[in-house]
DNA sequence: TATGAATGAGTATTCATTCAT
DNA sequence: GATGAATGAATACTCATTCAT
């Protein structure tokens, strides 16, 4: 996670010169509050300079003292957004270690706590992985993140090895991780824009995950 | 399945006006093909007209005769790319039905069969599930497909039905589909743009998700 | 010159796409006439394509169909330029040709001729010159016409070489030409900008001028 | 020359605001040698306040305390570089007074000395020529210094009054230098971006630049 | 029907100038 | 006096859409 935090602290520093305080700090943040703010309503480059401008009280040239171009600032955004999911997980994984006894008991809390986290971070992931899609530096942080939350995943589910029956712990804690990863993310992209999944829906996949999770560790 | 043709037909007459023979047929192809191309090297919109025009031996104005505007364009170019998958899914389930006897030997056959479909149709399932987020109509072309796949989905793990061990067998069926949907297509989507996850990873996945299925219904 | 003409060309084309007729021809000329006389007013970069869509009455979108940028469309001015000229000093050259019987007669009418075609040239010419300070095309298209006006005065001067008194007649041609041409183009570049020198001053110095070259031939 | 001292420090003043020392007087030099260097680099506006900033070590702030604007500080670079041209004809004049006996011997050494005067100080000759087209001021400034240039020739030449042949001395003196200036400059100026000027062809063109003169004053 | 030339609104970016500190 | 961060008007260029032929 500090590995993240400082290729994330890195690229700011890349894009933005130098640390800022008072008015300059308070700038930046309007202008990245009101980036990331446009890019949720319209996605990744939908938006215009001048509304930046315009909503966040920020003059175009100001931001062209912090950013060296559009792209600069559509990937600040993207790269605090990661910083911040990747603070979550790590508050979420410490809040469970200790809470847990069993294997059994804690796959559900798992489930349940991660995709709380990822519903709150979910527009902000969702653009960034379109984004990877066609920008390297981007894709690039997409990577280092997933290989971090990969290892904390592990390193949570490697706690309780003894109660994995499988040859391969490791394997299968890896496996479960992916498994987990990829339904709660798809779940909650396609729930932005659909009401037809609804809560019962959601809580009843949730809930099927962990037990197949459960069964899956349990079996030989 | 033909519920979604009929709903794509419908759409593409409504974009299209009539139907075609002969030259205004193959003019309507080349178009569809060289936006489809252009939409899969670039992204759904970052593409001109001119460059349809040009590379596809169309004139602007017969795509105009054609479409009402580029937006329709484009999403032709999904809806049949959305009326492909269903058919190859309807395919490789029609393969499938006969050849398994048991449900634990159907599972792996099936994440095998259905990883192949999702592969090959993965770039544009990737445009139409990026488009959906701020296109209503394609948002409901992929719920359509969705469900469409869902049932088809049930139904065929409905044949094993005796062999779910759990109270609610159509619950599981439903649970397991979407837990395999998103773990497919979440490595696909970022097998596009990742040389990190190879091959060796992927058989791995697609095996420990077969695994963790038939424990799952095993499962009491 | 037919040499100049053909780079001009060639040049025109390569820069816009094709001959043209008609509606396209008039839209053609007013940018090239705009965009001169904006130039000329202003100096070779100092306008915008705004003015020149306005004041010529063409779009903006028409500029670019013909031009791939702004630097193409001055160029191309300043090719039509060059050509105009070398056009003019073909048209002097002949029209003297057969007038002068003795290299003393011919010498003043020459500078004074010469001193025309370069009055009426003086903008465009001025706007060349400069433009080629820090324009490789245009520096090259400079040079071409340079050498191509010094070939043409060459000829001109060699068919009075009896009347030349030095071992090189060739090598006092040249000279001769090189003195005229920078000695009138130094005093139009004044001109236009200086009240200073007066009518009075300036026929003063073309005649002193046919005076100093004549003497220069005459002499051993 | 002190006439043209005179008006450039009026301008120099005008421009900036008081007599400086010290610290302030060295930092108004790197402004100023600053700006010249980008000046000739890239041409007379085609550089950023910020260069001179950056470059020179002077805050954009101190730029303004000094100059009402960019084109003053502009201005300034070639009010001085005219005044040290002025300088340096003087001391080449000054240089050539005792050295010569004849009229036959001084021509030539005139037009090498000039020339080389010329050579030094040619980026910044041209510089203040192509600004004068379109800057009132600067074209004033060229005007002042050329009629000084013209005096100062002049005056040169009529030392040897007695050996111009022709019924109107001055006159002819007059024309000499008009043509070897123009003559020079041109020569310079295209020799700047040209290699086909020569060395070679440059001292042959010298050399037959003197003869003609020679050859004009002797002529009756 | 079919064409593709013409249109012009829209947008990222630069840079002289100001002014709070 | 001195600084340099902030401002925003200005401008080249793109491309979906129209319409005369």
């Amino acid at each position: 996670m500090s590995a993240l935090a400082d290729a994330v602290e890195l690229s700011l520093e890349s894009m933005g010169r130098a640390p800022l305080q008072g008015r300059s700090k308070a700038s930046l943040e309007r202008m990245l509050a009101t980036a990331r703010t446009l890019m949720v309503e319209r996605g990744n480059e939908d938006f215009t300079l001048q509304e930046v401008s315009s909503r966040g009280k920020v003059s175009i040239g100001s931001i062209y003292l912090r950013f060296e171009n559009k792209d600069s600032l559509v990937r600040a955004v993207l790269y605090r957004a990661t910083q911040t999911l990747a603070q979550e997980e790590d508050t979420m994984q410490a809040a469970l270690a200790a809470s847990c006894a069993t294997l059994k008991e804690f796959v559900p809390h798992y489930v349940e706590a991660y995709s709380e986290v990822l519903r709150r971070n979910a527009p902000l992931l969702r653009l960034t992985m379109m984004r990877a899609e066609h920008d390297p530096p981007i894709s690039a942080l997409g990577k280092r993140a997933a290989l971090l939350a990969e290892s904390k995943a592990l390193a949570a589910f490697m706690r309780y090895r003894d109660e994995i029956a499988g040859p391969d712990p490791e394997m299968c804690a890896k496996a479960a991780h992916h498994i987990i990863f990829a339904t709660l993310a798809r779940q909650l992209s396609l729930g932005s824009s659909s009401e037809s999944v609804t809560n019962y829906d959601w809580n009843v996949l949730k809930r099927e995950l962990g037990r197949m999770c459960t069964a899956y560790f349990a079996a030989v």
